[in-house]
DNA sequence: CGTGAAATTAGTTGACC
DNA sequence: GGTCAACTAATTTCACG
C-alpha cells in the first residue's frame, strides 16, 4: 500500500523513495547526493539516478532560489480577482499574454467562480502598485471589473506539493 | 502570545551585479559560479561573494527544487477566500497556525478587503478538495465563510521577484 | 574587484553483487 | 537496488595585483 499511483492526467507514477526525495528537495536542493542520501535513508547512487529521472520526467520543474520580495525592495504584494467583459476565447487567451509578459505578475490562475482569473503581484510600495493597476488594468478594455486584496500577511508561503 | 509579523523588515541594498545575479538564481541555482559569472558579466570569485552575501543576508530564503503538482499526482489547485468570524487577534492567530501546519496549504496571505485570507490549496482531486473543505474549513468555527476559486489554468506560476 | 593555483568536496560513470 | 573505485568537475580558500 506504499505505492499510490495517482491519475491526474500526466501524473508519472511515484514510489514511497521518490515522495521522500522531492520532500526534501522541495526544502533544500543543494544537498550532496550523500547528505540526500542519509536524509531519505537510501543511497547515493538511487538519488542520483531517480533525481535524474524526476528531472527528465518534468515532475521536477526547475531548480530555483526563492527570494525575499521584502528583502529585495519589493514590500507590496496583493491579490487580485479579475472578471473579463466576455468569456470568449481570443479575449482570455490576449489576457494570459499579457500577464505572462507583465514582470509584476509573479502568479496569474484562470479560475471558476467568482472571478475568472487571481493574480498575484509583488511591487515595492502602493504608487507601484497603483501604476500597475492603471497601466495594465484600468487600461485593458477586456476587464470588466477588478478587486484587489493587499497582503498584511505572508502566513505561509511553501511553493511546494505536499506529497 | 500574538505571533510577529513578518513584512516591514528592511530592504537590503542591492547594486545591479546583486540583481542580475539574483535574477539567474531564480531561475537556475544549479549553475556553477563559472557559469554565473559568464552569465552576469563578472568574475567567479566576487559571484561566490555575492551569492553568499545574500543568503546571508536573507535576500535568498532558501533554494529548493520546484515540482509540478500535476506530475506529482495533485491535479487540482484552489484559491480560497476565508472570511473569519470575527477580526479578534487570538482567533486570527489560531487560524494562522491552522494554515501553517495543512500540509495541503501552500500558500495563505492574511489580506485586507474582500476576504481576511487568501489560501493556496493543492490536493489529488476534487474528492480531495471537498475532505479538505470539510475537515479544515466547514469544521472551523472561527470561519464566517469561504469562497472556492477552482484552477482551470496556471497561466503562470514563478514564484520570483522581479528585480 | 579580479586572477590564478592548490586543496577539498561533489558529481559522474561503469563494473559488479 | 546497493557498493566501490576512478575520473571529472565544482567549490573553497588563499595569496596577490
Amino acid at each position: 500500500m506504499t505505492e499510490t499511483p495517482r491519475n491526474g492526467r500526466n501524473a508519472v507514477p511515484l514510489d514511497e523513495l521518490d515522495r521522500r526525495i522531492l520532500a526534501v528537495l522541495q526544502q533544500d536542493n543543494r544537498l550532496s547526493f550523500a547528505e540526500l542520501a542519509e536524509r531519505v535513508a537510501s543511497s547515493a547512487a538511487s538519488c542520483v539516478r531517480r533525481v535524474r529521472r524526476l528531472r527528465e520526467e518534468g515532475v521536477i520543474l526547475a531548480d530555483i532560489a526563492l527570494v525575499d520580495p521584502g528583502r529585495a525592495g519589493k514590500s507590496l504584494t496583493a491579490v487580485v480577482n479579475i472578471e473579463l467583459e466576455a468569456e470568449r476565447l481570443d479575449l482570455v487567451d490576449a489576457f494570459k499574454r499579457e500577464m505572462r509578459a507583465a514582470p509584476e505578475v509573479n502568479q496569474c490562475y484562470m479560475v471558476t467562480g467568482d472571478a475568472d482569473f487571481v493574480v498575484m503581484v509583488t511591487v515595492e510600495d502602493i504608487a507601484a502598485f497603483e501604476a500597475f493597476t492603471r497601466d495594465r488594468l484600468y487600461a485593458n478594455p477586456n476587464i470588466r471589473k477588478f478587486r484587489s486584496m493587499i497582503m498584511l500577511d505572508r502566513v505561509k508561503f511553501e511553493p511546494r506539493v505536499a506529497i
